[in-house]
RNA sequence: GCCCGGAUGGUGGAAUGGUAGACACGAGGGACUUAAAAUCCCUUGGCCAUACCGGCUGUGCGGGUUCGAGUCCCGCUCCGGGCACCA
C-alpha cells in the first residue's frame, strides 16, 4: 500500500466525528487545560494559508497536553459580526445573516480537512441570540455599576444612591465623567431627568458627549484601535472629530488594573510593552493657577512640577470650557476664529499639519509659587480630551512648549543648571536646578528627581493642586450606527434611558427594509417596524461593536449552551480560564484590552472566578504571500526569463503562484491562464525552462499570490500542510509562505510510511529495539518535548527527520519503537499517525487515547564521549574516551596525547580546562 | 522623538558561553530507467589547495569581558513593529 493521504484522511475525519472522538466535558478526576485561538471573521475570501498557522500550533499543543493525562478545552466558533457583511448587504441587498452563514459553511469545510481536535459541540457564534443573549446581559450589568476607586471594583449603582441620599457625594469614591460635588439634599430635590443624568455620569456604560471617530464612508464611530494615522482600519476612509452622544464604556476606571496585572501575565514583553503604552500611565500633579482679575481657577495637569518656575505662558485646547470663561472681550473675536480654523480641520489634517497655531485669550494667570504674571494662549497642540485640557507651558524643559514659544516669541527660562536652550529645549529629567525659588518655595539646588518630590509635597500642603495619575486610555465608545450587530437592550421612556428586564433577553435584532441609514439620518435600525417596547418606549437605534461580542466569547465556551447563565459556577471553576491563547498581534489594543477589561468587571461582580482571561498568550507571525513575476518585452507578447531580462526594455507582470513550480513557470498553463496570453512566446533558459522572478508582499488577490489550504491538502494531504507550516520557521516569527520546500516533508511522511509498508506487506514485527533503536527513539522524545513546552515547532520537525532517517539505516521495525513514535508524531500529523497506529497495534484504540512517552536517560548515555583539545582556545584535535573517565585523567590523557606534542613543545602549560563531554583547553604559553 | 524586537550560506532557518551553519529547500554530480517521474547515494558558507592530508577566513560594523563570544557588556549602522503634539 503506498502512503495515500486522501484514504487515510478523510477515513480518520470519519471516524473522529462518528466517535465524538474531540468531545470534552468537565472530569474533576483530571487537571484541565483551556487552548484558545482567537476566533476567526468569516471573511467571504475564505482561508489562506496563513490563517491556520496559530490553529495547527494549538492543535498541537491541545493534543500534546491531552496526551500527557489533561482535560483538554479547545474550542472554535465565529467572530460572525462586523462590516464587511454589512457593506456587502448593502450592495446586494442580501441579508448579512445569509451571506455570515455561507461563510461560516466554507469556513468550517475548510477547517475540517486539516484535521483539527475541535469540540465542535461547543461551538458559538457571535450573532446567534443564544449567544448575544449574554453580551446584552452583561451590557446591563456595565449599566447598572458605577466603579468605586476607594475599593478598586465595580459596585451596584444601587449602592451609590443610597449614599447619595444619606450624604451626597461626600465620601463618594467614584470614576466619573466630570467632578460633582453636591449634598444629600440637593440630590433629592432633583426631577427624575436630573438624577437620571448624574447617574450617568458615575455609569459604568454610560451615555456621553463625547469626540468620537466619526466615519462619514461608512457612516458609523469607530473606537480607537479602529483608526489608524486618521484613516479607519477597514477601509481606509477619513475620520474626523465629531461631538456625539454615544453610549460609552467605562474602561478608563479599570486603567490602572489593566496596567498592574500585565505583570502577572505569561506575555511576551513586547505585547506587554504595546498595552502600557497604549494605557500610557504618567505621574504628575494638577494644580491650580488663578486668572487675574476673576475668580477663575485653571485647573491644569502636569508631569513636571519641578518646572513650575519656568511657566511663562498656559495654553488651553481649544474645545476646553475655559476658553470662553477667560477669554477677554477684545481678544474674543480672534479666538473664535481661531476655534473655528480648527473645527474645520479633520483628525488627519491636524496630523500632517505640524506647524505651531495658537491665539492669545487676553486674559492672565498668575504663578502659584512665584506670584508670576502669564499670559493664557489656545493652541491645538493641547488635547481636550486628556487631563484637564489645559497646560502650563514650560518651553526651557518642553519641546512642544518651546516650539510654541520661539514662534510667538514667548520668554524661554531655563531651570537647570547648564542647560542650553538657545537651539533646543532641554527635556532631559537630571540635572540640578537654578532660577527655582520664591519666598514660598526653594528648589535651586536640588537634583531634578529631589526638586520634583519637593514640589508636589508643597502643592499638596498649600492646597495648590493634588498629586495625580493620568492615563491615556480612554473609554471606549460603544455605540455604532450600523446594523449588524447586537442591538442593545435599552429603552427610552420619556427620553430617560432604561436598560430592559433579564427576562426579555434577548432583544433580538429586527428585520429591516434596508441596511442604510433613514431619510432622516439615523441608523438602519430606525427603520424596523415596532421597535418599540409593549408600552410604546422606543429602543436604542445603535448596535454594538464589533468587540462587544468578542470579550467574553471565552468564558461561553465553557458551557456554550446554558440558557440560565453565561457561564454556570461549576463549569468556570472547573475551566477557570485560557491557559493558552494564540493569535495575532493586531489586536493588542483592541480585543485584548476589552477582552481584560470586561473579564474584571464580571470577576468584581462575582460572575468569574480569576481576574485575568488569558494566562498566557502567543502572537503567530503573519504569513506573507510570495509573489511570482514574468517579464514582458514591452509592446510585444514576449516573456523572458529571469537571467535574461537585464538585456530588454521588461515590464514585471504579477503570475499567478499556482502555475508556477519552484519558481519555474508552467508554460503551458501560463498560455490558458488568460486569453491575451495564449499567443505568448517566450525567451527560455539555456536548459528550456522559463525562470519566474520573486517578491515578499501581502497576500492577495490581485498579487496572484494567494495559496489556498484546501489545494495544498489535495495534493499534499493535511498532515504535510500542519508539518510544513510549522517547519518553516519559528511561530512568532513573520515570513512569507513558500510552496517550495514542501515536498521535504512530505518525503518525510513517505519515508516513514515506507519504513513500515512495502508494497502492501506490512513490515512491522516484534523484535526487540536495539540499543540503537532506543537511542534514536528516546533522543526523539527527550526532543520534542522539550519543543513542545517551548513551542519550538519547527525543530521538533526536523527532529522527526532525523529520527526516522536514523530508524531507516537501522532497518528498524520493531513494533514497540513504532508505536511509541506515532504518539509523538500524532499533535503534528494525527492521520498518518493513526493508521500507523493501528496497522501496528491491530487493535481498535486511537492514538489520541495513548499516553505520552517519557525518556529514559539510560538508553541516552554515551559509552563513549568525544572531547575537541584546543590549546589557546583553538581546537586542535579529538579525544574519544569512556564518557565517565574522570576530568583529572581526560587532562593527563590530552596532555600526553601523541597529538599534543607539537603543540607543547617550548611551551609550558598554564592551566587546563576540561569542560565534561566538551571542550578541554590547554592555556599554553 | 520615545519604547520594544531583529540582523547567521543562494533560500527558510539550527546552535544551555564550548568544533557555527542542525533540518529542509535550491543547486551540482552520480545510480536506477529507452526516457521521464519517483526513489536512493555523494558534494554544497567563502577563499586557497586538491591524488590525498589540509590551510586561511567567516554570524551587520567598531571596541571590551573570557582560556573560549553568533550568544554577555559598551558604542554605532541598517531593517521590522508599537506609541506619538498625551504636557
Amino acid at each position: 500500500m503506498e502512503y495515500n493521504h486522501r484514504d487515510i484522511e478523510s477515513r480518520w475525519q470519519e471516524r473522529w466525528r462518528n466517535d465524538g472522538t474531540y468531545r470534552v466535558e468537565i472530569d474533576k478526576t483530571r487537571p484541565k487545560f483551556y487552548v484558545l485561538d482567537m476566533f476567526p471573521y468569516p471573511s467571504g475570501a475564505g482561508l489562506h494559508v496563513g490563517h491556520p498557522l496559530g490553529y495547527i500550533a494549538s492543535d498541537i499543543y491541545s493534543r500534546y497536553k491531552r496526551l500527557n493525562g489533561f482535560n483538554v478545552l479547545h474550542p472554535m466558533g465565529y467572530d460572525a459580526y462586523g462590516l464587511p457583511a454589512e457593506q456587502y448587504a448593502i450592495q446586494t441587498g442580501q441579508h448579512p445573516e445569509t451571506t455570515t452563514n455561507v461563510n461560516i459553511a466554507r469556513y468550517r469545510e475548510q477547517l475540517d480537512k486539516i484535521g483539527f481536535s475541535y469540540d465542535w459541540n461547543r461551538e458559538i457564534r457571535t450573532c446567534s441570540p443564544d449567544y448575544y443573549k449574554w453580551t446584552q446581559w452583561a451590557f446591563i450589568r456595565m449599566f447598572g455599576h458605577y466603579y468605586d476607586t476607594a475599593l478598586q471594583k465595580a459596585m451596584p449603582v444601587t449602592a451609590l444612591v443610597e449614599k447619595l441620599e444619606t450624604s451626597g457625594t461626600e465620601g463618594v469614591h467614584a470614576a466619573c465623567g466630570e467632578d460633582m460635588e453636591f449634598s444629600a439634599e440637593q440630590w433629592k430635590a432633583m426631577d427624575e431627568k436630573q438624577k437620571a443624568d448624574t447617574l450617568m455620569n458615575y455609569r459604568i456604560a454610560y451615555l456621553g458627549n463625547t469626540m468620537v471617530n466619526w466615519c462619514p464612508e461608512l457612516g458609523t464611530v469607530l473606537a480607537n484601535d479602529e483608526v489608524s494615522e486618521g484613516v479607519s482600519v477597514r477601509g481606509g476612509y477619513p475620520v474626523e472629530q465629531k461631538l456625539m452622544y454615544q453610549w460609552c464604556l467605562r474602561v478608563s476606571a479599570y486603567a490602572g488594573r489593566l496596567l498592574d496585572d500585565l505583570e502577572k501575565l505569561d506575555w511576551t514583553e513586547s505585547l506587554k510593552e504595546t498595552q502600557r503604552n497604549w494605557i500610557g500611565r504618567s505621574e504628575g500633579a494638577e494644580m491650580k493657577f488663578d486668572i487675574e482679575g476673576s475668580d477663575i481657577k485653571l485647573d491644569i495637569f502636569t508631569t513636571r512640577p519641578d518646572t513650575v518656575f519656568g511657566v511663562t505662558f498656559m495654553v488651553l485646547a481649544p474645545e476646553s470650557e475655559y476658553v470662553d470663561m477667560v477669554t477677554t472681550a477684545d481678544r474674543r473675536e480672534a479666538v473664535e476664529e481661531y476655534r473655528r480654523s480648527i473645527k474645520h480641520k479633520t483628525e488627519r489634517e491636524r496630523m500632517i499639519d505640524k506647524r505651531v497655531s495658537g491665539v492669545f485669550t487676553g486674559a492672565y494667570a498668575v504663578n502659584p509659587l512665584s506670584g508670576a504674571r502669564i499670559p493664557v494662549w489656545v493652541s491645538d497642540y493641547v488635547l481636550a480630551g486628556y487631563g484637564t485640557g489645559a497646560i502650563m507651558a514650560v518651553p526651557a524643559h518642553d519641546s512642544r512648549d518651546y516650539a510654541f514659544a520661539r514662534h510667538f516669541d514667548l520668554p524661554v527660562i531655563p531651570l537647570i543648571e547648564g542647560a542650553d536652550v538657545s537651539e533646543e529645549s532641554y527635556d532631559a529629567k537630571s540635572g540640578r536646578m537654578v532660577n527655582s525659588a520664591s519666598d514660598r518655595l526653594d528648589l535651586n539646588g536640588l537634583d531634578v528627581k529631589e526638586a520634583m518630590a519637593k514640589a508636589k509635597k508643597y502643592i499638596e500642603e498649600a492646597g495648590i493642586g493634588k498629586v495625580k495619575v493620568n492615563y491615556r486610555l480612554r473609554d471606549a465608545i460603544f455605540s455604532r450606527q450600523r446594523y449588524w450587530g447586537e442591538p442593545f437592550p435599552v429603552y427610552y421612556k420619556d427620553g430617560i434611558a432604561n436598560v430592559l428586564p433579564d427576562e426579555s433577553l434577548p432583544l433580538l435584532l429586527p428585520e429591516v427594509d434596508k441596511f442604510l441609514p433613514t431619510e432622516s439620518g439615523e441608523p438602519p435600525l430606525g427603520r424596523a417596524e415596532n421597535w418599540c417596547t409593549p408600552e410604546g418606549w422606543p429602543f436604542e437605534l445603535n448596535t454594538m461593536p464589533g468587540f462587544a461580542g468578542s470579550s467574553a466569547y471565552y468564558l461561553r465556551y465553557m458551557d456554550p449552551h446554558n440558557s440560565e447563565a453565561l457561564v454556570s459556577e461549576e463549569a468556570n471553576s472547573y475551566w477557570q480560564n485560557v491557559d493558552l491563547y494564540i493569535g495575532g498581534t493586531e489586536h493588542a489594543t483592541g480585543h485584548l484590552i476589552y477582552s481584560r477589561f470586561w473579564n474584571k468587571f464580571l470577576y468584581d461582580l462575582g460572575v468569574v472566578c480569576r481576574d485575568e482571561p488569558f494566562n498566557k498568550l502567543i502572537n503567530q507571525g503573519m504569513i506573507q504571500g510570495r509573489s511570482n513575476f514574468v517579464y514582458r518585452i514591452k509592446d510585444t507578447n514576449t516573456f523572458v526569463t529571469l537571467g535574461k531580462k537585464d538585456g530588454y526594455d521588461v515590464t514585471p507582470i504579477h503570475v499567478d503562484v499556482n502555475i508556477v513550480s519552484n519558481d519555474i513557470l508552467d508554460l503551458e498553463a501560463f498560455r490558458r491562464w488568460r486569453p491575451e496570453y495564449a499567443t505568448a512566446e517566450f525567451v527560455l533558459d539555456d536548459d528550456g525552462r522559463y525562470r519566474c522572478g520573486a517578491a515578499v508582499e501581502k497576500m492577495s488577490k490581485s498579487m496572484f499570490n494567494v495559496v489556498n489550504p484546501d489545494d495544498i491538502v489535495e495534493r499534499y494531504g493535511a498532515d504535510t500542510l500542519r508539518l510544513y507550516e510549522m517547519f518553516l520557521g519559528p511561530l512568532e516569527q513573520s515570513k512569507p509562505w513558500d510552496t517550495n520546500g514542501i515536498d521535504g516533508v512530505n518525503r518525510f511522511i513517505k519515508k516513514l510510511w515506507n519504513l513500515y509498508y512495502k508494497g502492501d506487506m506490512l513490515l512491522v514485527d516484534d523484535s526487540k529495539p536495539t540499543a540503537e533503536n532506543l537511542k534514536s527513539l528516546h533522543k526523539l522524545i527527550k526532543k520534542v518535548s522539550e519543543d513542545i513546552e517551548n513551542f519550538s515547532f519547527n525543530t521538533s520537525v526536523a527532529a522527526f527527520m532525523i529520527c526516522v532517517n536514523e530508524l531507516s539505516q537501522q532497518k528498524c521495525h520493531s513494533r514497540e519503537i513504532l508505536s511509541q513514535l506515532v504518539i509523538l508524531l500524532a499533535p503534528f500529523a494525527p492521520h498518518v499517525s493513526e493508521e500507523l497506529w493501528h496497522s501496528a497495534l491491530g487493535n481498535d484504540t486511537t492514538v489520541c487515547d495513548a499516553v505520552w512517552p517519557s525518556y529514559n536517560e539510560e538508553y541516552l548515555r554515551e559509552s563513549e564521549v568525544t572531547y575537541a583539545v584546543s590549546f589557546n582556545g583553538k581546537a586542535r584535535f579529538n579525544l574519544t574516551v569512556a564518557a565517565d573517565m574522570p576530568a583529572q585523567e581526560v587532562e593527563t590523557l590530552a596532555k600526553n596525547h601523541e597529538s599534543a606534542a607539537k603543540w607543547l613543545e617550548g611551551k609550558t602549560v598554564r592551566k587546563v580546562i576540561v569542560v565534561p563531554g566538551k571542550i578541554v583547553n590547554i592555556v599554553v604559553s
